[in-house]
DNA sequence: TCTGGGGTCCTTCAGCTC
DNA sequence: TCTGGAGCTGAAGGACCC
């Protein structure tokens, strides 16, 4: 779900859209959280609803058109989105069930066309050229899809239809909700430089505000602002990448494996937290987190990160490259524990703190070299029983002592061994 | 207005080696 | 032997995406 809304100029179609070459399909559910949470809340279609969390510090994650219309989008925070439209119906996230519902939608694109790139669980690019002699025109193979999707999985989607990653993207996002659009290749040029430059993706809150000082307002200024001006401002991946998109120069494929590069979990606390234990307790829990994801996911990882937000809003990063890959939790959250002590914080007070674990490898390429490692061994075998346990039992069903809730508070406080 | 959580990519800078 | 530059890597921060 796109955050960005722009819009162009309706134009009236007197016969079908040339789709020829428009072999990029970009498919995005409409309000995929909130429709989807409406499938066991039928009651509520056509009225405003708000999905997230019920949390002081929580944002919205999604919205029905009804509640958008009061101006709640996603990703403000529910507090000011409850003040925008206090008699929207708020309904906490349900992750399994959009899971469910995304793995349904993505083999649906699978039937498809093999090359079919997810991007997040609602959305997805799929290169229809090899599947036209079998299914007719793109245009025709989106039109279904849709059928299919609304069909099967009671919500709808809108889909855009072009030559190019990019200009899929956008046409989805200007075809919304429940629509279609088909941008011809011969009139990409003329589509893209009618848009603002916030349109285009890359381009958040900052960068537009650096297009709009040199005086670029739309795609086509952009285009015709030669490329070294726009390096010099944006940098030189940013700027040689807008100036080729602005001339519809879009030669990234349509992926379907990506392979992670990092895993990681952070959290907010409910609020500022200034005591050390507290802190390292979060550690302890997002590193044993991490470490369980990167193992279920059959990778390990060489450079663990942390990161920590203050009560400003001010946010650094610390991190710090091992010797050999792991996947051990007790390794990442010592690394982490010792990363977070050396920043030497004074009683600061903490907004969040995150793990992360990067720089990604399949756990099997480097298997032989952790085995070698005789006091890492102890606690790989300590992981992998508690990952069993975690499997027959649930998540969480096993884990570090100092997790365990405390009956008794106040002296107990002090003694627990993070170590 | 008061800002989640999970990611990717880019830029800059420092330190090291050749 | 000293020095400057190129190239690489790691670290940190920032912007962006959904």
């Amino acid at each position: 779900m796109s955050r960005r809304q722009f819009s162009v100029p309706a134009r009236t179609e007197a016969q079908p859209p040339d789709d020829s070459g428009c072999t990029v399909l970009h498919v995005d559910m409409d309000a995929f959280y909130a429709s989807a949470s409406l499938l066991s809340r039928p009651d509520l279609r056509g009225t405003p609803v708000i999905i997230g969390g019920a949390g002081g510090r929580s944002v919205v994650l999604s919205a029905t058109y009804e509640a958008r219309a009061f101006g709640v989008t996603s990703a403000m925070p529910m507090a000011r989105a409850r003040r925008l439209c206090p008699h929207a119906v708020v309904l906490e996230p349900d992750h399994r069930r959009y899971a469910a519902i995304s793995d349904a939608i993505m083999a649906t694109f699978s039937s498809v066309s093999e090359h079919v790139e997810p991007l997040s669980l609602d959305e997805a690019f799929l290169d229809v050229s090899g599947a036209i002699r079998r299914l007719g025109p793109p245009s025709r193979i989106a039109g279904q899809l849709r059928d299919t999707i609304a069909d099967e999985q009671g919500i709808t989607c809108s889909v855009g239809v072009a030559a190019t990653k990019f200009v899929a993207k956008l046409a989805s996002g200007l075809a919304k909700p429940d629509g279609l659009l088909v941008v011809p290749r011969h009139e990409t040029v003329a589509f893209l430089h009618q848009l603002p430059v916030g349109a285009m993706w890359g381009v958040g809150d900052k960068t537009e505000a650096q297009l709009h000082r040199l005086g670029l307002r739309t795609v086509a200024d952009v285009a015709h602002t030669p490329v070294d001006t726009l390096r010099r401002a944006l940098g030189d991946a940013v700027g040689r990448g807008l100036h080729d998109l602005a001339w519809g120069r879009d030669d990234r494929r349509v992926v379907p494996e990506r392979r992670e590069k990092s895993i990681g979990a952070d959290e907010t606390f409910a609020h500022d937290v200034d005591d050390p234990t507290h802190i390292h307790r979060e550690l302890l829990r997002l590193a044993d987190r991490t470490a369980a994801r990167a193992r279920s996911a059959g990778m390990a990882g060489r450079t663990v990160s942390i990161k920590v937000r203050f009560a400003d809003f001010t946010t650094i990063t610390r991190s710090r490259t091992l010797r050999q890959h792991t996947d051990v939790s007790q390794e990442i959250f010592a690394t982490a524990r010792e990363l977070y002590d050396r920043l030497g914080l004074q009683r600061a007070r903490v907004r969040l703190v995150g793990v992360r674990l990067e720089g990604l490898v399949s756990a099997g390429e480097v298997a032989v070299q952790g085995l070698l490692d005789e006091p890492e061994h102890g606690w790989r075998e300590a992981d992998r029983a508690v990952d069993r346990a975690g499997t027959r039992f649930g998540a969480g069903s096993v884990r570090p002592a100092s997790l365990i809730p405390q009956r008794r508070s106040g002296s107990q406080e002090g003694r627990r061994d993070l170590s």
